[in-house]
DNA sequence: GATGAATGAGGATTCATTCAT
DNA sequence: GATGAATGAATCCTCATTCAT
């Protein structure tokens, strides 16, 4: 059984319409790319891009929302466990690291043109943004109540170094500064969660 | 003497349109914003700005450019000192928090308009923005080598991770997320060495 | 026997979708109408409409056909029978209010979209408009032959404005401008014959 | 001194459009020019028409408001003197009719795209229409108050009648059908008023 | 007959940039 | 230097029509 053969053929359409848009976003930004550059990408018609979304900025919110969705589950689903404080931020850096290794382009898209847009894409989508955040801050905080992080700086901050210390690294990754590999991408995990739980100071 | 009669009339112009053009790509982002509108809000005529810069795209290049030589010359000077790492770190910290509670509206256009945007503006000036990182990375790997910062972390990755979390700092006052306040944005400096030298375990 | 019943089902449909057109077009215009605003108010699929009519044009085309016709069979009607030339007169008017009274939406589409429409389908039905107005100058000649019309006004000229009287009464009532009720439409059948014959002059 | 020279150059331009756009609307329809042939026809480029025009809908509501207003300001200058009743609606028909004979294709547009338009323009501007209309029933109840017309008509149905009769000509004229001749205009004029005033029958 | 996905030409509008004054 | 009128390429979106099922 493929998969274009699991859904219905205006999924697929609607599917592949997508999964060119994060091609040509990536490729090109979202704002020199045309709609028809999407079309031409996903090999149909330009109006079928209109059938399917109402707007350009239409597909690009599902892009977000559908991936983002899924990073929030993960951070859920990484602070509902019994692990310790650093497994859980750990299970977090490894989902948004792998979730970079599986799709760069998407990856690349919305940190590009959504989390630091704060004038168009990140306005809109921010109340879905600061939800990853207040869950990392949960983590922290319960981590500080437990005694297994130290309080002298806030959980919201706390939070806020860390997310912003993995979109950094894959910001390196999308700019090309940093080296892409497996090994890479693994130790990365490691590095983050060392960095923020370790501190650098021997 | 005053300041605007300290340089050509001409020259009060050109700075007058590039502080305006900074208030309004803060407000409405680069691509929201038309050339008539900096005009507009330079109080000047719509053809001067172009008497003073070859395109709208040079208007935000020039922005950049002349803060992001201050950034790098600040991150030179702090880490030229024969201060300690942490307090070099401090230093750098302390010059981009500074930079942007002395002028948000800049800060906030270069982090939003150029430092992630990998297909346009982030992409022309990928060379100064890797300078910071590289001159940051410079300061660890000295840190390592006197055996003041640990080596389990590699200094670029070190450096990126310092760079994010002040950004992703910086990414919540953009967007509303963090308070402001000059008590918050001293306590934010420290909070980042804190966060990033001694590390969040107890 | 329901009328539903009286055709086959695929003539049910063909007039469901003429009904809905007539609705659609009152309400948004022919030009602010999609075909499938047509098809969603006649409640039947998109294509259905491209089934039974060879295009959108094409459905305002027989609309107006099959009310004109009517309107031309009443007409010649009036015309054919031995009244005097102003109960003739009085028919023509009495048929065109009350068709408005029957149906005022398709009244209203076809005074708005075609008997003014001269660059669209007033031209392409030039033909059918104009027999009305011959038809109404035949009355007036003949009325005037026999003496019982003066002849100081053209019989075409008198023609186009007893005409013109009873479309800008629609006109008012299109527009809300005038009362609408059982009562305002006899009485307006009354008028528009009074005007004309017997002038306003005391 | 030329015409062109009594204005400034920005003034000629937008007159020049202004002209032009009556020339094509009447030509082809509002609905079937594109702004590109407004531009064309005024031999200016596509987007000075936006530089004075906000949309094309602004350029018509703007042709229709500068004409409009005269024939508001004629039969208002109409009803204000000592003529007699006939004499005032005779010098509202010789309005129009010269608005018609001065400048066909702007009176076509007019009554064509606007005053039937019930569901666009004419909606817009329905405010102005019905002045129009109300103008003339004022005169005719002062008609039917000093005894000069008869009572069996009620004054705004009158009004309509009266105006109706008119638009009717000018659609006649329009479509091609009646007569149009220096004289053949000003025939209309007392055939309109005779019609009206006199009625037909003997 | 019935459906609605697919097509793509058409056209309004925006706006960076140029240029005459 | 200063002005803002003039230019026209760029691109989003609409929607009539076709067609495979």
């Amino acid at each position: 059984m493929t998969a274009s053969g699991s859904g219905s053929p205006g999924t697929d359409r609607r599917r592949k319409i997508l999964d060119a848009a994060v091609r040509v976003f990536a490729r090109q930004g979202y704002h020199n790319c045309r709609v028809s550059d999407i079309a031409d990408e996903a090999g149909v018609a330009y109006g079928l891009v209109y059938h399917y979304f109402k707007s350009k900025d239409q597909v690009m919110n599902e892009l977000f929302t559908e991936r983002w969705s899924l990073l929030l589950a993960a951070i859920d689903e990484a602070d509902r466990g019994s692990d310790s404080p650093r497994a859980k931020l750990d299970a977090v850096a490894g989902f948004i690291i792998d979730s970079y290794r599986h799709d760069p382009e998407l990856m690349k898209v919305i940190i590009v043109e959504v989390t630091r847009a704060a004038n168009s894409f990140g306005a809109a989508h921010l109340g879905k943004i600061t939800e990853a955040y207040a869950q990392i801050r949960g983590i922290v905080e319960a981590a500080q109540r437990s005694g297994e992080f130290r309080t002298g700086v806030t959980a919201e901050f706390a939070a806020m170094a860390f997310y912003g210390a993995i979109e950094q690294v894959l910001t390196g990754w999308i700019f090309g500064l940093l080296e892409q590999s497996d090994e890479s991408y693994e130790r990365a995990k490691d590095y983050v969660v060392a960095t923020i739980c370790d501190g650098l100071e021997a």
